[in-house]
RNA sequence: GGUUCGGUAGUUCAGUUGGUUAGAAUACAUGCCUGUCACGCAUGGGGUCGCGGGUUCGAGUCCCGUCCGGACCGCCA
């Protein structure tokens, strides 16, 4: 037998028990006449004990002992004489009576603690070394409860899950498709699903009312630290329902996985805010409402004082930090260094200080009197020792750059608690978007969406007015999912195609699947999905999905565990009927 | 496709204007040590300074190219 009881497992209460543990070594501490031996496995770390009782053959099994040494132990547990309070079972100690070795390990290229010496890349291509961590195995961990608990309450609720198929077909709209060659059908391709969208609408149509499915998607694009090319959804879909009935339904979920998970008590209902508010008050569509700062339109009061970046503006607006007025010259002088980045794209900043004294200083005093400087921040609601912080341009690059401003000054003033947490739905988003290089619209969220009802007379006049019945929920500035009502309309359904500039041919082509579907007597249905590594991560207070992840990819999309992607043979491109190009 | 930061011991990093034998910590090895838990102390081994080219009497350091990694922009319906 290879134990009785895990490593984390023993306490007071089996003092005196025969015991047989397995696990790796943690760490030796040889102190001459007594020997300690860290043992770990998943459930914790044990200390086992030699003394001068030790036989000379068990000294000798000890003595060759190293890192991550793979060993059985059987022993008794003992009574420490020194307790160790940082571990859960610090109170007792195993006498070691029988060593076993069961496998060596070659010297690990990092150190297996919580605090590793290990950088990303070498944690990555050891990554079954890096698991072996316990910050990153409380995240599996935290993984695996939070998929348990969404199965549990969407089971609950009647949600029944179902799996889809992952070779499909591609589609021109949205993100870039993996293609997976097809053998039996040579030229052909499948397609890896970017999201289960068309197919959780035909069990709509197929009668199964409410749908969940904790899936891979899979888009072709660039990563980030919050991007991976394959990553899992919470895929929701329910029918007769309009968006108040999913909202209260999915914050149902979301406020019972905090709950259950972290203990965080959620207030229902969560905040909601129109994308329109969003963008002019935060400057972006995933707002972060742990702090305020929220931006300030003063466009109207800061024209025709001869100062020209202002006067040609179409938008000024800025941020009021709370008791900034002291940053000096050269923390502003980096502020506007940081909104002239070229991913920002800001061309400059202006500062008003307002300092303790009622003293008002300006990079504008040339243009502004004290009393205009006063006024704007009357209107900004501005008291003394707060910096005013203000930016001008075209209207929709200008509250972004000042959202990205109103996000650096967050962490600048260390206003982003990790264990506070800013749920809200944004709502109202716009059903289309132009883009200039191409000349068409796209759809914002996806071409099924539905517009809002009232909107729809505007699709002849004015398509960019029109708003969506789409939602995101955003949970400290993060954007952990998103959905719409979709349209079970054919002739809206058509409508949208053409405003999208599909021919009935090419939507037929396409779609046609789904509006042969809609013939079938189609219910009023809508859905959302969540980023099930976002919502890990953010539960977990992390930025990066990666440790969440068991094994992810690196940001060129590599594995470099396993180092894929990589070559095929001849025989299999042969096979799938492929030439490479060169 | 672009911006930017980085690549030096097993690992994480320092390395001054270009100048002697490239350092620290940690890991590893050996020895000492009976209550450690980041044990302690002593000793020791360990380097293609990512790669290629150039400037120079002399390059880890400067220049060009290239590869790799990180963050970000574009992209991500």
């Amino acid at each position: 037998m290879y134990r009785t009881h895990t490593c984390g497992q023993l306490r007071s209460a089996n003092i005196g028990q025969k015991v047989t543990l397995s696990g790796w070594v943690q760490r030796v501490r040889n102190l001459g006449g007594m020997t300690f031996i860290d043992l770990r496995d998943r459930y914790g770390i044990t200390q086992l004990v030699a003394d001068e009782h030790a036989d000379n053959e068990l000294q000798k099994v000890i003595e060759t002992l190293g890192r991550e040494f793979v060993v059985r132990c059987e022993g008794t547990v003992l009574e420490r004489s020194s307790k160790n309070p940082k571990l859960a079972t610090g109170d007792i100690e195993v006498r070691i009576e029988c060593l076993k070795v069961l496998n060596h390990s070659e010297t690990p290229p990092f150190t297996i603690e919580d605090d590793t010496d290990g950088g990303d890349e070498l944690r990555m291509k050891y990554r079954y070394l890096d698991i072996r961590r316990s910050p990153v195995r409380n995240a599996l961990l935290i993984r695996h409860r939070v998929g348990q608990a969404v199965r549990r309450y969407l089971d609950s609720k009647d949600f029944i899950e179902i799996e889809t198929p992952f070779l499909i077909k591609s589609t021109p709209e949205g993100a870039r498709d993996f293609v997976v060659p097809s053998r039996m059908n040579p030229g052909e391709f499948y397609a890896l699903p970017q999201s289960p969208q068309t197919f959780k609408q035909l069990l709509m149509v197929a009668g199964m009312d409410k749908y969940f499915q904790i899936v891979k998607c899979f888009r072709d694009e660039d990563l980030r630290a919050d991007r991976q090319p394959e990553f899992t959804q919470i895929d929701c879909e329910m029918s007769f329902v309009e968006q108040d009935d999913v909202l209260k339904t999915f914050e149902g979920l979301v406020v019972s996985l905090f709950d259950e998970i972290l203990g965080v008590e959620f207030k229902k209902p969560f905040q909601r805010m129109t994308y329109s508010d969003a963008m002019s008050l935060y400057g972006s569509d995933k707002p972060d409402l742990r702090f305020g700062m929220e931006i300030r339109n003063i466009t109207a009061l800061s024209k025709g004082s001869g100062f020209s970046v202002f006067d040609n503006a179409e938008y000024i607006g800025g941020i009021v930090v709370p008791d900034a007025s002291e940053y000096s010259r050269k923390q502003l002088d980096e502020l506007t260094k940081f909104v002239q980045r070229p991913q920002i794209g800001g061309k400059g900043l202006v500062y008003v200080k307002l300092s303790a004294n009622s003293e008002v200083k300006s990079s504008v005093d040339k243009f502004y009197s004290p009393a205009q400087l006063l006024e704007w921040a009357k209107h900004m609601n501005a008291k003394e020792g707060d910096l005013l912080l203000i930016m001008a341009g075209a209207r929709n690059q200008t509250l972004e750059a000042l959202g990205q401003l109103r996000l650096e000054m967050g962490n600048q003033l260390n206003l982003k608690a990790t264990n506070v947490f800013a749920p809200l739905w944004v709502i109202d988003f716009p059903l289309l978007e132009w883009d200039e290089e191409t000349k068409r619209f796209y759809a914002k969220h996806h071409p099924f969406t539905s517009p809002v009802q009232s909107d729809i007379h505007l699709f002849d006049s004015d398509p960019s007015a029109i708003r969506a019945n789409a939602y995101d929920l955003v949970i400290n500035g993060v954007e952990i999912g998103g959905g719409s009502i979709r349209i079970f309309d054919r002739s809206l359904q058509h409508r949208m195609f053409k405003v999208l500039g599909f021919s009935e041919v090419e939507a037929e082509e396409q779609f046609g699947f789904l509006l042969n579907a809609f013939k079938y007597g189609a219910p009023p249905h809508g859905g959302v999905a969540f980023g099930f590594d976002r919502l890990c991560a953010v539960m977990g207070g992390s930025e990066s999905i990666r440790d969440y992840i068991a094994f992810p990819k690196n940001n060129s999309g590599r594995d470099v565990m396993i180092n894929s992607p990589a070559k095929i043979s001849d025989q299999q491109l042969n096979e799938l009927s492929i030439r490479l190009k060169g």
